[in-house]
Parts: C-alpha cells; structure tokens; sequence
DNA sequence: ATACACGCTTGGAGCGCTCCAATGAATGGA
DNA sequence: TCCATTCATTGGAGCGCTCCAAGCGTGTAT
C-alpha cells in the first residue's frame, strides 16, 4: 500500500540506505556507477521518497503552504501565478489551501497546512481575524498579500489602496461628477484602507457631502445586491467605485438589468484589474495592482526571511495605477 | 524552530506520551480529569500535532490531494467547492496544488502532492499523458474529474460530452442555423469527445459538409486567437460551438471588436456554464455542467473505494444541460 | 482476605528518512 | 613498501508520532 521505501531500493541496488539517500538528495559524493544502478533501482520499484518521513527527519519540508481565500476571485489565481513562479525558481515547491472567504474556513484551511510543517506561509487576501495570522506567524514565517497587518513579524505586501481608491475618484470627478458612491468590501480585506481613500479624495476634492458608501463584499453577488439597494434609494449616483471588480461586475449587471446604462446614466470603476476586467464585454474601468509581480514580491521576501537575511517586518506598497476602459464616461448633464 | 512536541505537553501534564496521543485523537478510553489537563497544557504550549509524524506512524494523512489544472478557469473552483464540501463531510481534508495547463507542470505537482502521502489523489481536468495518471493511480487511488482514461482502477466523473455538444448544435439548427462551426479545445481534457458529439450531430442533421473545426484551446486567448482565424477566412459561419465557456468568451470579445455582433451575426454558444457565463454583461448560452454536485461525486467515489466498498472502476457520466441566454439566435436571413 | 475483571495509563518498538561519526578503499608522496 | 590523505560508503541514533502489550489501581464477587 505504503510503496517501496528506501530500504527496497537500496537492497535491490545491493548498497545501504545511507546511500540511496544521498542519491536522492544528489549529492555530489557518489560514485557514478553506484549512482545510476541506484537510480536504475529506484525507476524500476516504482521508488517516490517518502515527504513525511524527510521533513520528520530534516525539519524541512521545502514546500510553502499558499492559502487563498477565494478560489473563484481571479485575483488570486493571479497572484498564484508569481508565487508559483518564484517558488520555482528557488527549488521550492507550494501546496495550496482554500479560505473560501469565511474566518472558520481559513483557520481551518491554514492549520492543515501548518501541519504539514511548511517551510514558510503565504496568505492570500485573509479575512480571519489578525490574532489568528499572528497566531500562525510566531509558528513559521508568514507573508501576508492583500491584507496589511501591525503585527511585528509577519511581512506584507500589498497595493497602496488609499491611493487607488484616490485614482478612482479623481478620474470620476476629472470626468465632471460629484455624487460618486463607494460600494465597500465589507469585511474583505484591504476594504477599509480602499474605503478610507475614497473618504479622504472625496474630502480632499470638497465633494463630502456627496460621501457615501454602500456596504458590500468582494463578489459579484454582493456587487449585485449593493445596486439593488441603490435602485430603492431616492437619487441613483452618477457614479459607482466598487469595492472590487468582481463586485463591480455584479453592479453593472444588476443595473443594466434595472435598464440603467453604464457608462451613460451611471459610470463604474472596479478595483484590481483582474482577468475579467479586461474581457471585451466587460470593458471596466478599474485600477490595477501588479498581481502577479506582487506574488514574487511576497515570496522572495518570504524566502529571504527563510535564509535568515532580514528580520525586521517587510511592508512592501506597490503602486496602483488607473486603467480607462468603456465602463466610466461624463455623467448626464 | 519546530514547536512543542508530544513529549513536551505530557510532561507539561505530568503524564506520559501515549495519554497526550489518545488524547489528540479525541479517545473515548482517557478520564475526565486527565483529558482536560493535557487540553489545558496543549493551549498554553500552543501544541498542534505534527502530520508529517503522524501520516508516517499511520501510514494515513486523512487529507486528499487535488491537483487542478487551470487555476483560472472558474469551472474548477467550483467543482473544488463540492470536493472540499464532501471531503469536510467526512472528516478529510484536502490539499490542492495547480497544473497550469501543462503536462510538465501537472506532473510536477501531481507529484509534490504524492510525496505527501494523501489518502487519495483528484485531478481535476488533468491533461498530462494517461501513463502518468496510471502511474499516480498505481500508488494511490484516484478520480478523474472532466477527463475520462480507460485505465481499469481509475474512477472518473464526466459530464457526457458528446451529449452536450450535441445539445448545443441541435439548439443552434433548431434556431435555423446551418454554418455552425466548431472550436476545439485541443490538448484540454475531454475536448476530442465534445469534438466526436459535434461531427455526430451535425452529421446527424444532414450538415456534413458544413462540417469545420478551428483549432483552439480552453482559454480566452485562445477564443479570441480562433476568432481571428476565423475572420480572416473567406466566409464567417453563422454560428460557434466553442470549446467552453472562457473560450467563448474570448471569441465573442474579439468578434464585437472587428465590429461583428453577437447574436445579430453570429451566434455563440459555450461549455460548462460557469459563473463567468451567467455574469448579465455576457449571457452566455452553455451547456451545464453540474459542477458541484460533480466535485462532492468525485470525492464520495474516492471515499468508497477507500473505504474498500468497491473495487471496479466507477465511471460516472452526468447529464448535461442546454441554458439558453443571449448569445444565441436565429441567423440573418 | 483473595481472586478477578475492568478501566486508565504507560514504555517500547517502529514508521521512512537524514545526519553524523566511523569505516574501508584507493591514491599519492616519501 | 608504508603511511597519510582523500574519497566513497556505511550503521546507528533520532525526528514526532501511533500502536500494542503490559502495568497499575480500584471495585466486585467469592
């Protein structure tokens, strides 16, 4: 069941254990000969080393455990992909878990992965509550993307929300519009530093009477219910920044629903520039986080943790940037 | 570096090993008095079992592993959603790792999750070579998601393929169209068997010699790519079968944008009816695939056979479903 | 008082691997 | 030819856990 273990191939090569270890790991202090009849040994059996028992033994899985909190938010899949990249490139390998966005899910999710004795941990967008990350922190090295933190030891990386959710405004008002609605992430993170922005750029441009913000979260469904609560309102906006693009996928699709036309009679900006943002249909404007550069980011400052080059926190801000597409234009006059 | 073991909380405790062991693993054979004190000093340690230790005492990790080939295609974290669902429901775990849609890449994390020891392997939409599937079914029992493989100990769940192919053809003829061409999903899993229901129907229909398939891919890059190729040839078909619905996608992005309207021009029908298709700004008509229901079968298949309840090859085969929304309709006369 | 059973608790062996100190073989210099 | 040195190879201990057979203490029947 359990399969040949090294004890097998190192019978069936005629050497001992020790060295069929020290061909598995390549040392360079084997023999040519001995090394391929090893190897050869090892083809035939079928061999696979046994993870559990070399990180037992070692201290040292060589894996990063990634846990995302939403499998279907393409954001994350692309940062998935620096990640990966940059594990890779480093000889390291990467399991990955689901938070499925709910508190109880990721803590669940990352105490499986933490068993597993990762060498370090990437955490994607966490909506759990900070004592959990620390929590899981002051086990092993920790990243956080997406979700910033003051907990001393645990690095972050993230996009300057405050300033994208300014971009998002400023675009808007340089458009001509003054009642312009944030639709929040809710207890998504980064939504209060993306809320606080927008406060703060309303203020700044002398439009606070017009603040005002439409509690949500970081889906579509979500997006599709802040319209709804907008179309019972008295006034609609002239303009809509959303929480995510995801959720501002939902608006504008509840609102062409209603008969209301984006840009037209309501413009809406996301925030992200994910994948989808980026389809023909869709066509939204948003404001663009470096996604997968800030995966590499996370990971080779998690890995220079891992190397012992640095121990004071890491708060890396990368810097948005407005992307115009078809879903914003000037406000009826 | 690596935390408190089990020797630590049982001195902690003032009891041995074996106690804090039974413990753990909630035993019913431990008393009140001693079970609350090994609790008490578990938490005040901040001990969490080590599974690399156990999976190699017990030769079990209670997790499942699931490799998912595209990471970015929705469809596959909704079928996770039903994997993990059912794998919760039974008191399992899982651990995902990405294939990117390569076959080396597949590979490689096919094997990281092995190396783990998992009770049980899923791949979901695998398209790495069928020896490499044996190889992995050989050492652990594994299903197949969206990928069938005539291998005799490996599970698998499909929808019917050529069923639903056939499905979006018959809904396109009934419409009045008889230019109807297909996109395939090349190297994707399963796209030879919707290809097969495409030539049967419209063979079936009398539309053989309006036969033509255009190379393609599961992507929306590879969708808009087809779109080109096709806009470049001598004459547009009325209608599209596309490989899936992120391929549609990309076709219809890149069709609007050479000014070609979707349905008014051509109709555009897609495969597997994600999220991303009932999204209101794209009202793709598809074919279901019930994606959750098909994620929580796999897994109870996969807990069957660990569970020794069977032993022949389950191969399950859903029914697939016509959703009509906006990107089909009838051809200009 | 004695025997017995039952329930809780324990130490030892072993899971598959790595690491280390030690062994044996081979090489080169005197 | 002999010894020092290098190089390849090896056995034993130990990583943190589970499992098992055996131990201990109490209560009940005799």
């Amino acid at each position: 069941m359990s399969g040949p273990t090294l004890e097998d191939v190192a019978a069936r090569a005629g050497v001992s254990r020790s060295l069929v270890s020290l061909v598995m790991r390549d040392s360079p202090k084997v023999s040519e000969g001995r090394r391929r009849a090893v190897l050869a040994a090892a083809r035939e059996l079928g061999y696979r080393p046994n993870l559990n028992a070399r990180t037992l033994a070692t201290g040292n899985s060589g894996t990063l455990g990634v846990m995302i909190s939403d499998l279907h938010n393409p954001y994350f899949a692309e940062v998935v992909d620096g990640v990966e990249a940059a594990a890779h490139d480093n000889g390291m390998e990467i399991i990955l878990g689901t938070g499925g966005r709910r508190p109880a899910h990721e803590r669940r999710s990352v105490e499986r992965l933490l068993q597993f004795r990762p060498a370090g941990l990437l955490l994607l967008g966490p909506v759990v509550e900070t004592a959990a990350i620390e929590e899981a922190a002051s086990q092993v090295p920790t990243v956080l993307v997406a979700r910033s933190v003051r907990a001393g030891h645990v690095d972050t990386v993230n996009d300057d929300g405050a300033t994208g959710s300014a971009l998002a405004v400023e675009h808007l008002a340089a458009l001509g519009h003054r009642d312009i609605v944030h639709v929040d992430g809710g207890g998504g993170s980064q939504s209060s530093v993306r809320r606080r922005g927008y406060e703060q750029a309303m203020r700044r441009l002398a439009l606070s009477r017009h603040l005002r913000v439409v509690p949500s979260e970081y889906t579509d469904i979500g997006g599709a219910e802040a319209a709804r609560a907008l179309l019972a309102g008295d006034t609609l906006p002239t303009a809509i920044v959303a929480a995510n693009d995801f959720n501002a996928v939902g608006i504008i699709g509840e609102l062409s629903e209603a008969g209301v036309r984006v840009p037209q009679d309501v413009s809406v900006i996301g925030y992200d520039n994910t994948h989808l943002a980026g389809l023909r249909h869709i066509g939204l404007t948003t404001i663009n986080q470096p996604r997968e550069e800030m995966g590499r980011l996370a990971t080779e400052t998690l890995l220079q943790r891992l190397r012992g080059e640095r121990t004071r926190a890491a708060r890396h801000l990368l810097h948005p940037e407005l992307v115009v597409r078809t879903s914003t234009g000037a406000p009826r006059s």
